[in-house]
DNA sequence: AGACCAACGTTGGTTTGGCCAACATTACAT
DNA sequence: ATGTAATGTTGGCCAAACCAACGTTGGTCT
């Protein structure tokens, strides 16, 4: 009986901070599991999500819409822009900038991510009701608006 | 009026997974400010909480119960035993492990990094009330309970 | 006894994401 | 015109979660 592993200690247990950084470890594990079937990983999500819900836009845009850094943005619109996921064109009216297209392979690869991401996010969610749900989702929501999420 | 500013993506803004992404990074950035105070990182404080809540333990069922990886976990104790906040000695019972042992020092930081951390979790959740927060707990609670929570 | 296999601490490495700093180019305001 | 600011890009840092391998040691099994 010497060390009979012993389940986390308390004060680790119900630590907020703690409880939310393990939720999303699961969560994340799930999403990208979900999209490695696709070969995309989550910031190629969050950009063709954003680019068909707002349209073109420059990469600086998209990366304050998506919260993703102007520098990992690059890389990002690299990878899709490659895989002709979307298209990226000098703004012939602000020669700084590029314009970001999606493309229809685009939308058809952003419906699949949809359907997978649902899923993931189902299972993810799994031990909650509807009501449970909707509950996590509002009390994380005032959590971010209160903070003003550099995240998103 | 070219690209106004718009706030994220609807798509994106209700998503489970990101919001809870979005909030453990918050948290996070939080709890690390206030333990840099200390020039400590969560680990440590992991590593501390739990030697001083189960007592003398060997790494590897330190690592077990805290969710630190054996290999993260050589370098977390490094660190800590420096510091003179606990002492590794060989266990003469088995000659494989080293037994971990919190020192006093090691409890008076260990006071310390509580009082820092309630503190944070308490900026962390401001915009909640205590029912709220608790409602918070068990919610995240049953999620990690459910994916059997490799994190801890 | 010997032969296996499992656990331990350790080293060293990969990957991902969130960052920051700097730079040349271009736009804009004064 | 002169300075300030935004853009895309390169290159880098750091923490954290992992994984693979190794030599050492323990325990098991026959």
């Amino acid at each position: 009986m010497d060390t009979p592993e012993g389940p986390p200690p308390e004060r680790l247990r119900a630590l907020p901070s703690r409880l939310t950084y393990g939720a999303a470890l699961i969560a994340n594990r799930i999403v990208d599991r979900a999209f490695a079937q696709a070969g995309i990983r989550r910031h190629h999500y969050s950009l063709l999500a954003t680019l068909e819900e707002y349209g073109p836009a420059s990469q600086a845009a998209l990366g304050r819409r998506t919260g993703i850094d102007r520098s990992d943005m690059v890389a990002t619109v690299n990878d899709l822009a490659e895989r002709q996921l979307l298209e990226r064109a000098p703004d012939p009216e602000d020669r700084r900038r590029n314009i970001i297209t999606i493309t229809p392979a685009g939308r058809r690869q952003l419906a699949d991510l949809d359907r997978l991401l649902a899923a993931a996010q189902d299972e993810y969610l799994a031990p909650l009701s509807a009501a449970d749900r909707q509950n996590l989702i509002n009390l994380l929501t005032r959590l971010a608006d209160h903070h003003g999420d550099k995240h998103n």
